[in-house]
DNA sequence: TTTTGAGTTGTTCGA
DNA sequence: GTCGAACAACTCAAA
């Protein structure tokens, strides 16, 4: 009778999960064992929001183990010590896992490997996170992509080929006899927050529940109604996948075979598009792995940001900027774990242009409070904001937030629901309520930190600087 | 090797 | 109100 381990770490799902499968073919027990060892992540160890996603989802994960009449085993790191001590308590000869993206982890992962099979363990991974992984996709001269239109190019060709893996039938689950309870990770916040995080619902079941509403009410209208933060127009499966609750590929054949028994089928294409940024991220994090904290173009290493300010960084946390669709954003973003995608380009515009604040502060703060934090997304869009990323936007692309509100908030139903002092606001006024002084004062919201006109004249003349400049990133290869 | 076309998400200004 | 042009120059990817 054989054992092997199926190391959970964030592909907390049985459906579609390669490494599962192929242990529970190849062996008679698993062990489904996940290891807490936040220290293995160093300074991108999962934020609080994260943290709270987490509990949920290995929550959930136990209660669907449960019902193959067992539970998630649940240690402390560090990892190849906790894996050596499940070993030698279970006799497995074999250890499966998905694998993951990051350089730290990367780096563990094949520390664990090496020592694992000194051993005599057999190390099995999988693919569990993507399309495509980054090294198996390369540009014609064998180099990684900078640019995403000829990546998805690319990408799109490679995604209609392979089925989703049905979850396992049955399976004997091995247990341990030293496991913790979930509540001795100390996940949750210890502070009042994160009740309004009740919209969500962390796990597989949570993840197929939001991939249907998004195909029944969604994916049909993407292209206008992702633009509009007050909607749901968004799939808003960003922390799911981050997790590993549905892989893409899920994502791709449920919205496929749903479009299929639509009467007018909707195009799926622009919603996939976007999922290829998420590919793209993570294949630029793999081959240029010092982005989350290092700019991907060089040349903005000369650029001039303002000096640190504390005072306007508290602030923008907060929600209290007296821009209405930044502060919107803002206070969403602390209520739910979660922004709209739209909102976070003005947030982060507003942060390192108008504020011309280094954009590594901005990725601090939404890593510690986005549910669905990415190093790989979070470090590629923070980049592309302000403009020192791969396909970064223009410098003249400089958000005006009024005119961005106006748009895509006409009605300001978005800022009424999360600025209550503007509920009453009238026509203009709930985008730019300094307009009138005296509805202002009356209101009890702030008058704005920058002025908008000014600081973006400030920061093209900074961002003139850089001209003539010039200096290329050049890709980590492999070993 | 050289050339060519293109590059997620914008704003402002003047006709 | 609507529309088109200007706003830099550079690098990427493919032919």
């Amino acid at each position: 009778m054989s054992t092997a381990i199926i190391w959970f770490r964030r592909d907390l799902r049985l459906a579609d999960h390669p490494a599962l499968t192929a242990a529970i073919q190849a062996h008679d027990h698993v062990l489904p064992l996940y290891i807490h060892a936040p220290e293995e992540e160093g300074e991108w160890a999962p934020g609080e929001a994260s943290q709270w996603w987490l509990h949920h989802s290995l929550e959930a994960l136990d209660t669907s183990l449960g019902r193959h009449r067992g539970r998630l085993q649940i240690v402390e790191g560090p990892s190849i010590d906790a894996l050596r001590a499940a070993i030698r308590e279970t006799g497995a000869t074999a250890v499966y896992f998905s694998r993951l993206y990051e350089p730290y982890l990367i780096k563990r992962d094949k520390a664990v490997r090496q020592a694992l099979e000194e051993d005599g363990v057999e190390v099995i991974s999988s693919n569990a996170a993507l399309w495509c992984e980054p090294w198996e996709i390369a540009t014609k001269q064998d180099d990684p992509y900078r640019v995403f239109t000829p990546f998805w190019r690319n990408l799109r060709t490679r995604i209609d080929e392979n089925a989703p893996l049905d979850a396992p039938g049955s399976m004997s689950l091995a247990s341990l006899s030293h496991a913790r309870p979930l509540d001795e990770l100390k996940l949750l916040p210890t502070r009042d927050w994160a009740r309004g995080f009740g919209e969500w619902t962390p796990g597989e079941q949570g993840a197929h529940d939001m991939l249907e509403l998004f195909a029944d009410d969604g994916v049909g209208h993407y292209v206008e109604g992702r633009d509009i933060p007050a909607r749901h127009g968004t799939s808003r499966l960003s922390p799911h996948l981050h997790f590993g609750e549905i892989s893409p590929l899920q994502v791709a054949a449920g919205l496929r075979a749903h479009a299929a028994r639509t009467k007018n089928k909707p195009d799926i294409e622009p919603y996939l598009r976007q999922l290829g940024w998420r590919e793209f991220g993570h294949h630029l994090l793999y081959h240029f792995p010092k982005t989350p904290r290092e700019n991907f173009n060089p040349k903005f290493d000369a650029f001039r940001w303002a000096k640190r300010d504390r005072h306007a960084l508290r602030r923008w946390k907060q929600g209290k900027t007296g821009i209405p669709i930044v502060d919107a954003g803002m206070r969403e973003l602390w209520a739910t774990g979660w922004m709209h995608n739209r909102v976070r380009m003005l947030v982060a515009s507003l942060l390192t242009k108008n504020l011309r604040q280094h954009w590594v502060l901005g990725e601090k703060w939404f890593w510690n409070t986005l549910v669905d934090a990415d190093l790989a997304n979070n470090a590629m869009g923070w980049q592309w904001v302000s403009g020192s990323g791969a396909d970064a936007s223009p410098y003249f692309r400089i958000f005006n937030p009024v005119t961005q509100s106006e748009k895509f908030d006409p009605d300001g139903a978005y800022i009424r629901r999360w600025v209550p002092e503007l509920a009453d606001a009238k026509g203009r006024l709930v985008h730019a309520p300094w307009e009138d002084e005296a509805y202002l004062d009356r209101s009890g919201y702030p008058r704005p930190l920058v002025d908008l006109k000014a600081s973006r004249d400030d920061a093209l003349t900074a961002y003139q600087s850089l001209k003539g400049a010039r200096a290329e990133a050049a890709p980590v290869s492999e070993e």
